[in-house]
DNA sequence: CAGTGGTCTAGACCACGGT
DNA sequence: CCGTGGTCTAGACCACTGA
């Protein structure tokens, strides 16, 4: 009781670091402009690199800053709208979409997206890859399940593997009707070889779509493609949704 | 030229630890098992406590493990599937969610709401705050901001506060015809009192959905809801979405 | 090559939960 | 009260970028 403790908390220190950081952001730096390097950075609010680390991985989280190595930390732009599902059901990349076709090989799916697709565990499918594009910039890597029953008309002719055979099984694959689609988003982190397509380290934080395509009464197709989280806002419905920020978003002179 | 390295790549050892851990947590735990303390893990793995930490984070990022402070490390349920987007439009929570009004109070949104809402930029409306709640536990922390013109029949007898006054908000809104809504999800870190409404610490990783309900021609009402990132599955569509798991998915005997 | 962020260490102390 | 995870320090070295 002696003491006179309203509150109580004591702020974690990168808590409130972080809280300093971000207002300075908002008045007091530009989009794309570079950060003092992380030591000074430390030695100027009188912290421990980690615990300054600890501040700026938040900020990075939240899309308001960006790193990398070698480089140094910049002031991200506003993260990007990315149209993930429309009203109107359509096939991955239907309309002159910004995903690009990398490669199909025949792979057996883990056992539960076999399940998905209610076909065998030990049944190859089609294992289309893909990019999404957005400005330039890679925002999303696609690992496309198709059944070899949902194209059965792909010739054997085309290529084995490669962007044509991607596109070919695209091809294919729009013919058939689609009655409808299913999504789940949630947290994950980026395995290596997506990390590279997205040009991030490995273990970023990503955004995982998973979507189901029906067609025919059954599972045509079924997509996971995973989104770079401090990069893209994921919009759904009619318009592009909502803006929502942190700051009163000055910019510097 | 000189050296003969095929890969050249040393993998982090906060990496290589997660890999190990995440197939332990396959092969020799069951859901809802303790794990041993970090301290021990650690000098189990013959690394230092932070390194440790790093594995553990990606971990709990993935929703594979949950961690409380004085308590433990116990290994996470699978995450839990949340609808969130419907294709009948439905107003927030109307047919028997499991949402929990909590609490209503005039307030001024902030500037990029004001906008969505079309009001002006210092004009109050109604704050509506809410919990979602899944097998018991608290998924979900909403702000709902409804502009006055919204709900113009709302009785100055009911409190001015309260959740007596949120129902009384919400029982208006749904008079409301729905035209359309526009949904967008993006990843964030929970405010103070977000996370105590999530039973998480500040800061901790949770997807934020922002959610425009248009009626009457206009943007009724504007809904900020933030998931729990680490627990759950924000499903959209027609069926439940697909559980997409990580490995073999093995229990302890 | 110099400078950046990324990884790692071996400690210390603190806040919290249960006993 | 003890044991847990959470915060923090002051270093070191590594991997990458760009000049």
């Amino acid at each position: 009781m002696g003491t006179t403790q309203l509150e109580s908390v004591p702020e974690p220190k990168y808590w409130h670091l972080k809280t300093v950081l971000s207002e300075a952001l908002d008045s007091e730096f530009a989009v794309g402009e570079i950060l003092p390097n992380e030591r000074e950075l430390a030695a100027r609010f009188g912290v421990a690199r980690a615990t300054l680390r600890q501040a700026l991985e938040q900020l990075e989280l939240e899309g308001r800053l960006q790193r990398r190595r070698g480089v140094g930390t910049t002031v991200a732009p506003p993260r990007v709208g990315v149209a993930v599902g429309t009203e109107q059901r359509t096939w991955p990349g239907a309309s002159g979409d910004d995903w690009q076709p990398r490669d199909s090989v025949p792979a057996v799916p883990p056992a539960t997206v076999a399940d998905a697709l209610e076909t065998a565990r030990d049944e190859e499918v089609h294992l289309v890859s893909r990019t999404r594009m957005t400005h330039g910039q890679p925002v999303a890597a696609e690992l496309l399940y198709v059944p070899r029953g949902s194209v059965p008309a792909l010739s054997g002719i085309d290529a084995p593997s490669g962007t044509a055979r991607a596109r070919a099984v695209l091809r294919e694959l729009y013919r058939l009707r689609l009655d409808g689609e299913d999504r789940a988003v949630e947290l994950g982190s980026a395995r290596a070889d997506d990390a590279k397509a997205l040009d991030r380290l490995p273990g970023a934080p990503v955004l995982v779509v998973t979507t189901r395509f029906f067609a025919e009464g059954r599972t045509a197709a079924l997509s996971v493609a995973t989104y770079r989280a401090d990069t893209c806002r994921l919009t759904f419905g009619d318009g592009g949704g909502v803006e929502i920020h942190h700051g009163p978003e000055r910019q510097a002179s």
